[in-house]
RNA sequence: GGGGUCGUGGUGUAGCUGGUUAACACGUCGCCCUGUCAAGGCGAAGAUCACGGGUUCGAAUCCCGCCGACCCCGCCA
């Protein structure tokens, strides 16, 4: 069998794999190794499902057959090597369901090359699974054909993106994995320095310093599937180490960066049969929290956001009117069916937007050209007349109401639609709805030192025409920053970069960092600025996030081979795990309870 | 840091207004069965009800604590 001269799928042990025999292939003569998926005993004929990670081909065990006792005795998940001949199967016994079903192995030989215990759990598609029992036998999980098949998927993709990247002469590039803690934003894993006692290494965020230091070296245009890691708490859709598609590009303004990424979508859907292109639309960062009451969208669905502060300005309503006096607005909108709401619904949703801090919700069904609510008595005839015009009230729909403070206002309907869209299930617009949201403000107040921080990033640009209000209105200068949204999930975030020492310390001082502290922090990248650094601006995008939505899951664990749990627990390989004294010795560590 | 859901044979669930043999399906094991493909039939084994306290004559069930999984708020440049 000594005979492969070609690198290929087929080795000394098999010749085909369970994926690819049809009817073509009837007569030959074949070896194929796998999984015992499957056995229907029958008494007489045995069925085995052979199964690796291309497909699963029947294999057929006859008594008169030296093979029927192996066959026999061969359990779930046995790894086996089986040879015989291709044949058609008889009759009407083909099986439309399996891309193999038209063939079957009539098995001559058949070798027990491992063992398997009994499984843990079933690994078949109709068995329910919790997560904790899948995270601790990942290996087995992994064996499952829905996750080989997202595990296969990313893998091509992200050869689509490196493919699509070379052709645009961005080069790939590793950025230190042990860099330097930066006590602002997220919280940084950290690595003891066991040569420099008391000295500590951290995991990087996302390699976005050393990405803008390429472009001062001239590298010209950068990228990598970079790994970010941040010591934060978990959510569906947050892993303490995930994995980003990130480039960095020079002499570029934020329409070349989109244009890119825009390309590198259109490629990876391609690749998947669907017809994305660009240019994707796009929308000011202060509409869409107007519209939609979050940064992060799903244009897939139409439900806006309408604000009634205009209609309701002599409102009787003292809930309207509160708000409205202490500078507050009202804004409403329309659940088209949503009049099949109970009120015990109803105290759901309002339960939920009093998570986002609102005080509560005002909701209206219409019914046979009748509102109907607790609260319709504060409304005058002409309001609820205007409701209807404004809103396009139907028969059968609802409307929701907030009067709050904008910051309150915003996210809590925002929240409410997300809901709604999850509980009314509208027709969608379209599949692939992306979305750039630019213009974010560059500042913002932080919550509890009252100084001004960035908003996303401090490497962001000013808009050039706004940059002069640094000095001026701080709090009104946007920035050159674009998130790019995909179905209601922030695929990415990008920028335009300060090149500038001047621009970039400037608004480093407005965080309230003197010079010095910027020199410790963030000398690497200013004195880089000092010596001819060019224009750049550049894209990170969240590739779990990205595999998540293409392939169809909620939670971006699906997606990933070896997750955490919620608590950043590896549940097969145990860790975090305790350091034993002699290594916390050499590592200077002391450990206080 | 806060809120919520959950934890019952190997797996997934039921039971949970306290009451004596903890139910069901799948899997496992045994027997039967020569064209199945989520094979089928008959039978069997398998559970200190996550863990630790408490209330009670009596706790899977009620209370407190604790551990773990998941979801959400805060947080996540």
């Amino acid at each position: 069998m000594m005979n492969n001269t070609t690198p290929s799928k087929n080795t000394v042990m098999r010749t085909h794999t369970c994926g690819e025999l049809t009817a073509a292939s009837s007569g030959q003569a074949v070896t194929l190794t796998g999984w015992m998926d499957s056995k229907r005993n029958h008494g007489g004929v045995i069925f085995l499902n052979l199964r690796d990670l291309y497909g699963v081909t029947q294999v057929v065990a006859r008594p008169e057959s030296p093979v029927y006792k192996i066959a026999e005795e061969t359990k779930s998940e046995y790894v086996l090597r089986v040879t015989g001949k291709v044949t058609l199967r008889p009759g009407t016994n083909a099986n439309k369901n399996m891309p193999t079903g038209e063939i079957e192995v009539d098995s001559a030989d058949i070798q027990v090359l491992n063992a398997s215990l009994p499984l843990p759990f079933d690994l078949g598609e109709h068995a329910g699974v919790s997560e904790e029992t899948r995270l601790k036998y990942r290996f087995l999980d992994l064996r499952r054909p829905a996750m080989a098949k997202n595990m296969v998927l990313r893998s091509r993709l992200s050869q689509v993106v490196r493919n699509y990247l070379y052709n645009l002469d961005f080069n790939e590039i590793e950025t230190p994995l042990l860099t330097r803690s930066t006590p602002e934003g997220a919280r940084d894993f950290v690595v003891p320095s066991r040569n420099n006692p008391g000295e500590f290494y951290a995991l990087p965020q996302s390699p976005q310093q050393f990405k803008q230091v390429l472009m001062m070296s001239g590298m010209d245009r950068y990228f990598q599937l970079a790994r970010n890691f941040r010591d934060e708490e978990l959510r569906s859709d947050r892993q303490p180490e995930h994995t980003q598609i990130d480039l960095e590009m020079s002499f570029v303004d934020e329409q070349d960066i989109a244009r890119v990424a825009e390309g590198m979508m259109h490629e990876i859907f391609a690749y998947l049969g669907e017809e994305v292109s660009g240019p994707f639309p796009e929308m000011e960062f202060s509409d869409v929290m107007l519209k939609y009451g979050i940064d992060k969208p799903d244009l897939r669905y139409g439900l806006e956001i309408k604000d009634c502060s205009a209609l309701f300005k002599d409102s009787q309503f003292k809930v309207f009117s509160g708000a409205l006096a202490e500078g507050g607005v009202v804004r409403a909108i329309k659940g088209e069916g949503g009049a099949i709401f109970s009120r015990g619904d109803m105290d759901k949703l309002t339960d939920l937007v009093k998570k986002y801090g609102a005080k509560g919700l005002v909701w209206l069904r219409f019914k046979e050209g009748k509102w109907e609510s607790p609260t319709l008595k504060f409304f005058s005839e002409a309001e609820q007349a205007a409701l209807i015009t404004l809103l396009e009230v139907k028969d059968g729909d609802a409307v929701f109401i907030a009067a709050d403070k904008p910051a309150i206002a915003a996210p809590s309907l925002g929240a409410l639609r997300t809901e709604l869209i999850a509980r009314l299930k509208p027709a969608q617009l379209k599949k692939w709805a992306f979305l750039w949201v630019r213009h974010f403000p560059l500042l913002e107040k932080d919550a509890e030192s009252g100084n001004w921080t960035f908003t996303h990033n401090p490497f962001t640009a000013p808009l050039p025409e706004e940059a002069h209000k640094l000095d001026t209105d701080p709090g009104n200068v946007r920035s050159c920053q674009y998130d790019l949204v995909l179905n209601g999930v922030e695929l990415g975030s990008g920028s335009v970069r300060n090149h500038t020492r001047a621009m970039q310390e400037k608004i480093f001082a407005l965080m309230g960092y003197d010079k010095e502290q910027v020199q410790s922090r963030f000398g690497m990248i200013v004195n880089a600025m000092d010596y001819g650094a060019p224009p750049h601006g550049g894209i990170g995008m969240g590739y779990d996030r990205l595999i998540g939505i293409i392939c169809g899951t909620d939670s971006i664990r699906d997606v990933i081979a070896f997750p955490k749990t919620t608590s950043g627990a590896c549940l097969m390989s145990d860790a975090p795990a305790k350091l034993d004294e002699r290594q916390l010795k050499e590592l200077h560590l002391k450990i206080v309870e």
